[in-house]
RNA sequence: GGCGCAUUCGUCUAGUGGCCCAGGACGCCGCCCUCUCAAGGCGGAGAUCAGGGGUUCGAAUCCCCUAUGCGCUACCA
């Protein structure tokens, strides 16, 4: 009945660096890795070729709170290279400079270490291939030098072109219904003319050549087989007029010398890819595998964005979620590891995540099963743990004169809260009455339903003898002495219990009266139904 | 417009040609538990497997066509 989990058995760990999950893959991507054979290619690199690892990296670019998107991305990447007892490299592209946002680089690191997930090499922490911020590497001269080399080859021209040029072109294309793609005028250049626009000092750009018959193919670990008409392929630009590269040169650059075995990113990629697999050919290095993850939407199947609510790891944080449960969620949009299991560790995850069990398919985020699936965790917690985890909460959200919170006071309230609570955001409303010295609620509410003001306050007035004698203020005790004198009164637990839960908390809804009441302590209690007394008795 | 990818309950998904007139989860509805609110337990509704053609003794699964959705189509990544 229990099917033999994915993975395991398959693929040991160190030596499995294919991405090919098992033998029986039902993708027919079972090419040989690509790296694998680099060894005949003798010395184009470091030389020594080894069992090639599993390294891949993130490469998020610092435009902007981390979209939750790329965060799963990174997530995957992260699980693949545990799995595989790889590599998990982080480098940051900021090759932009127009759409640089100050503090995102800090943004994007910090949510990745809220989330659990560690880089072997990247900011901070370096390795073997630092620096690891592009711009930092341009001043390396790799990015030009690779283009020098493109150039040399016939595989890059310069193009002189301004931008207002092209959209003619481009536009002109359109209109007249061409097929394929723009051929630039700056390809034709001769020599010559070439020199003359130097001499002119005219700005430039470098564009890669792409051949223009034939196809592109590249047989992606998720997808398969994918093939594109290099004719409807353009010449993209590698190198920008200020200097630095497309993300294009860059990423394959930068891979090629990181030695990443695997470019797993999100499916907006996979238009691009022909460019790079065209990159790496031209370049003579050997090229990754791809694998293109299915995108994550929003609720109207459009690209996850701000209209949609929280689009960053950290306003989730900030929103009252755990990591463990964003993070666990995450994994889910896009992977599965069989046909039940949701909620599991993230060694579970580590041990069954193969590419063969990513989706295709987007998959729209579904806020309602992430909270459901925050309320799961939460309600694991040890009570210490809940209490530690809501105490930033409290101190960010209660009244300030109800601090500093008393832990211990916190760990003995953390029980009665912990089925109700699911969001860490919520601590504070749901608990603010064990802090308050003052009740805050409308008298109306004393009064419940089938109840009127005297019969209210005869109720109050039983409780009180009742819980000042109770001998030991617990709720086994309480709850033994208060229901016989509700039944005394002649009401119904509900009623008589209910209005007490009003005068002794202000709420009508809140964790059981008795656990409650314990918590609380018997002088709160008793000064919480003076106090309701006093609001119900006449002038 | 062009190119590419995708298509199983509202949503996330299981499914690797017979175990599937399709399983699990969230959400929804009902019942139970119950001092309120939750949590929990049990049950239910919900998918003509996008549609149409093939292949096969047999198709959600393989092939083709169509439709729809999404992505890309920048000196953005």
């Amino acid at each position: 009945m229990t099917r033999t989990p994915p993975g395991s058995g398959w693929c040991s760990t160190a030596p499995c660096p294919c991405g090919i999950p098992g033998p029986e893959s039902r993708r027919n991507s079972r090419a040989s890795h690509p790296k694998a054979s680099r060894a005949g290619r003798a010395g184009s690199d470091e030389g020594a070729m080894t069992t090639p690892a599993v390294r891949v990296r993130y490469a998020p670019s610092p435009t902007g709170q981390p979209h939750i998107g790329t965060v799963r991305t990174a997530l995957f990447n992260w699980l693949f290279a545990r799995h595989h007892g790889g590599k998990f490299i982080v480098r940051v592209e900021d090759t932009d400079q127009e759409r640089l946002v100050p503090g995102s680089q800090q943004n994007i690191l910090e949510s990745l270490k809220w989330l659990g997930i560690q880089w072997d090499e990247g900011p901070e922490v370096d390795g073997p291939f630092a620096p690891y911020i592009q711009s930092e590497r341009q001043k390396l001269g790799i990015y030009h030098r690779a283009a020098e080399q493109l150039i040399r080859g016939g595989n890059a021209y310069r193009c002189y072109c301004t931008r207002e040029q092209l959209e003619q072109v481009r536009t002109q294309q359109r209109e007249d219904k061409v097929q394929t793609r723009p051929k630039d005028p700056c390809s034709a250049l001769s020599h010559q003319q070439r020199r003359d626009r130097e001499a002119e000092g005219a700005p430039s750009v470098v564009r890669f050549a792409m051949p223009s018959t034939g196809t592109t193919s590249v047989q992606d670990l998720i997808r398969g087989e994918v093939t594109w008409q290099n004719e409807v392929l353009d010449d993209f630009i590698i190198i920008k007029s200020d200097g630095f590269p497309t993300y294009h040169l860059a990423n394959v650059v930068d891979d090629h010398l990181m030695d990443i075995s695997h470019v797993l990113r999100a499916e907006e990629w996979l238009p691009s890819t022909p460019r790079h697999v065209q990159l790496y050919r031209a370049l003579e290095y050997a090229p990754p595998l791809f694998g293109h993850m299915p995108m994550i939407l929003g609720p109207d199947r459009s690209k996850l964005s701000k209209r949609h609510g929280a689009t960053s790891a950290l306003e989730y944080r900030d929103n009252g979620y755990l990591p463990e449960a964003l993070r666990n969620f995450m994994v889910l949009l896009g992977w599965s590891l069989d046909d039940k299991s949701e909620v599991m560790s993230l060694d579970t995850m580590v041990q069954n995540f193969t590419l063969e069990r990513v989706s295709k398919p987007a998959a729209i985020f579904d806020q309602e099963k992430l909270l459901w699936m925050n309320g799961v965790y939460l309600r694991q917690f040890s009570h210490q743990e809940l209490a530690s985890r809501m105490l930033p909460f409290l101190e960010r959200d209660l009244d300030k004169r109800l601090l500093p919170v008393d832990m211990d006071y916190l760990r003995r309230i953390a029980p009665l809260i912990q089925e109700r609570i699911k969001l860490l955001s919520d601590a504070a409303d749901l608990t603010s009455y064990f802090f308050q010295s003052e009740l805050e609620y409308d008298s109306a509410n004393l009064v419940q339903k089938g109840m009127d003001q005297m019969g209210t306050l005869a109720a109050f007035r039983r409780a009180l003898p009742v819980l000042t004698a109770a001998p030991g203020f617990t709720h086994s005790v309480l709850d033994e002495s208060l229901r016989a004198a509700g039944a005394e009164l002649g009401l119904s637990p509900r009623q008589f219990f209910g209005v007490l839960r009003v005068a002794v908390t202000g709420r009508t809804a809140t964790p059981p009266l008795f656990e409650t009441m314990e918590v609380l302590g018997r002088q709160r209690v008793l000064g919480r139904l003076h106090e309701a007394i006093g609001r119900l008795s006449p002038a």
